[in-house]
RNA sequence: GCGGAUGGCUGGAUGGCCGCGUGCCCGGAGACGGGUUCGAGGAAAGUCCGGACUCCAAAAAGUGACGGCGCCGGGUAACGCCCGGCCAGUGCAAGCUGAGGGACAGCGCCACAGAGAACAGACCGCCUCGCAUCCGCGGGGUAAGGGUGAAACGGUGAGGUAAGAGCUCACCGCGCCGGUGGCAACAUCGGUGGCACGGCAAGCCCCGCCGGGAGCAAGGCCAAAUAGGGAUCGCGCGGGGGCAACCCCAGGGGCCACUUUUCCCCGAGCAGGUCCGGGUUGGCUGCUGGAGCCUGCGGGCAACCGCAGGCCGAGAUGAAUGGUCAUCGAAGGGCGCAAGCCUGGAACAGAAUCCGGCUUACAGGCCAUCCGCAGAU
């Protein structure tokens, strides 16, 4: 799993599929088959001074990395790039397991084909 | 004990599981794996001062402009910071507060009120003279009293006078001269002048001191990419020596402006400014051992300094320093006579080149010194 770290992989993310959540947005791409990269998953985290002060910026960003670790390895798929977005109190605040199984809803209404 | 003042320290704890970043060691050709070490703050913040460092090639002197600072002495790499002192204001006191140089260099301003606001002036009043039966009117003297104001051309008392006035005297204040103490700011004592000299310099200004500009996205190296391209502006085409590199004289340019000096650069294809077009917007370095921290001794009232020994305490870059669970938990709130029980759950806040300060934010806890009041002795 590789950390997302160019501008244009977020702008690329935010034009595709997205799902809120209480704790957060996602945001996912599927990756063109010219973009050359070792890793399968992809993931960046997002969070603007819309969330807070430093410190509820970097708290917000840490509870969503620890349920990325917890969660793509197994639920997300090859190919994509993933964009979490915290979000004022929320994501600091919400219980941890509910956090993580929310990112687990959020990922499989992403990959389920829209009827 | 109650109330208060000043300075300092601290600002959740322990453990399990799972993670992240740096350095080092081991294994490996390498990718990487394993072990181990360290891993946010007193403000990391605001970016307000002062520096180190880097670039503008380097530096010195004078004048001017602009900006900053401003009682005195000391500390410091430096400061607008700190320490000690002086003066003024304030508080019973410990203390606290102060943009705290110059108002005989010049200009300007002093609202409202008030008669009058700066080489004074006379509304009420007081005294006196004249007129008038009376109410009062007019001339002169005066500035003690009243009134206005932030401020009214010294204050209090006595003498003096028609009433008064530094008109005279005593004390105080003020100015000038001198002595003494102090490095100094200043304090204090004596003499002298009868008062002449209002305030504002966070109004212009004067005086003294300080200051070149930009900032780690500074700056350096590497890789990739391509058309290392074009237009325009201003400047220089000189003389001599030497085979040549180069040197000398003259000319032009060189970090606010001008002048001067050292020094550097330039000369018919080079360097600089501006504009148009194209590419990259990656990696490494700078990057953390320093005006460093701790202990002891010595100097100093202190800020701080010196010496000796010991220590290594973040270095990220879509940016590590954590996530989660358990146990424990301060203040606060509720109940209770009380023991205690329930609730509650940790303030402000996250390094980005590094230091010294200032300012701002901060739940609560602890320590030291001092002051006032009350009580005891």
């Amino acid at each position: 799993m590789e950390i997302l770290r160019k501008r244009a992989d977020f702008l690329a993310a935010a034009r595709a599929r997205r799902q809120a959540m209480p704790g957060f947005v996602l945001q996912a791409r599927p990756r063109r088959a010219d973009e050359t990269t070792d890793a399968d998953i992809r993931v960046g985290y997002t969070c603007s001074k819309k969330v807070g002060n430093a410190v509820a910026r970097n708290r917000a960003k840490r509870r969503l990395r620890e349920i990325a670790r917890l969660v793509l390895p197994h639920s997300g798929l090859a190919g994509w790039d993933y964009v979490l977005i915290g979000r004022r109190d929320e994501t600091a605040t919400r219980p941890f397991e509910t956090l993580r199984s929310d990112l687990e809803a959020a990922i499989g209404r992403i990959h389920r084909p829209r009827s």
